[in-house]
DNA sequence: ATGACGATTTACT
DNA sequence: GTAAATCGTCATA
């Protein structure tokens, strides 16, 4: 049977920031072991630039077991765990051995929203509501847990594996709906803190904030 | 061996 | 708005 077209390798072959803009309104895929489909139209990521971004877990060249994948060639994924509960995924882009990475912060759910709804349901921690459409994804560490994407899927070639990959979705976005803000989290990195390197879809209701963030302090 | 911290989310005031 | 949850990771010693 024949299989969807995916993004392939020379999409990923671009700086961070290029591949956080051009992500937008692209469709990320996760096929479970059951074979259920869930996919969703990515409209929230970071950019992180490698050896001179202090926010970066490559900050400087850092390699250590954990961002290993961030020195894979492109289109690898890397996924990490932090806060003690949550998975983050991102991927790998620029020349291998370049440790440039995008973030995937947001989707717009639009296959598999009851497994979705089910995954996200169940650890760390029960919900007492139901889950609106507009929470499933909106933040990268919930659209982790609704995708079941965690440590076993770090390092995976995005362009061939059968249970997490990229499709090309609608056209590019138009520039005029394209909003870059400071990225979120990372108040720690000083002057790299208000770089403008989070995109988002401008007004979308899956986004993780609906408000700018304001700068926090510094240190 | 130890301790400080985190590319977050949730609940609560 | 503030704080708790929760533990792998990494720098330091």
């Amino acid at each position: 049977m024949p299989t969807n077209p995916r993004l392939p390798r020379r999409f990923f072959r671009a700086d961070a920031e290029s591949l956080a803009r051009k992500l937008l309104g692209q469709r990320l895929v996760r096929i479970l072991p059951d074979r259920t489909r869930l996919a969703g139209l990515i409209v929230e990521t970071e950019a992180y630039l490698g050896e001179p971004d202090a926010a970066s877990h490559a900050y400087r060249r850092r390699r250590t077991p954990r961002n290993e994948a961030m020195y894979a060639p492109p289109g690898t994924s890397y996924v990490y765990f932090t806060y003690g509960m949550h998975f983050c995924f991102n991927i790998v882009c620029g020349k291998t051995n370049e440790p440039l990475a995008v973030l995937i912060r947001a989707l717009e759910p639009t296959e598999g929203q009851q497994a979705m709804r089910r995954n996200r349901l169940s650890a760390p921690r029960p919900m007492p509501k139901p889950i609106a459409d507009t929470a499933l994804c909106s933040g990268p560490a919930r659209l982790c847990q609704a995708l079941a994407i965690d440590r076993s899927l770090n390092g995976i070639d995005l362009t061939t594996d059968g249970r997490l990959f990229l499709e090309p979705a609608s056209g590019p976005v138009a520039d005029d709906l394209v909003q870059r803000t400071p990225r979120i989290g990372v108040a720690y990195a000083g002057d790299w803190a208000a770089r403008p390197l989070r995109f988002v879809i401008r007004g979308n209701p899956h986004i993780s904030r609906k408000t700018v963030p304001k700068l926090a302090k510094f240190r």
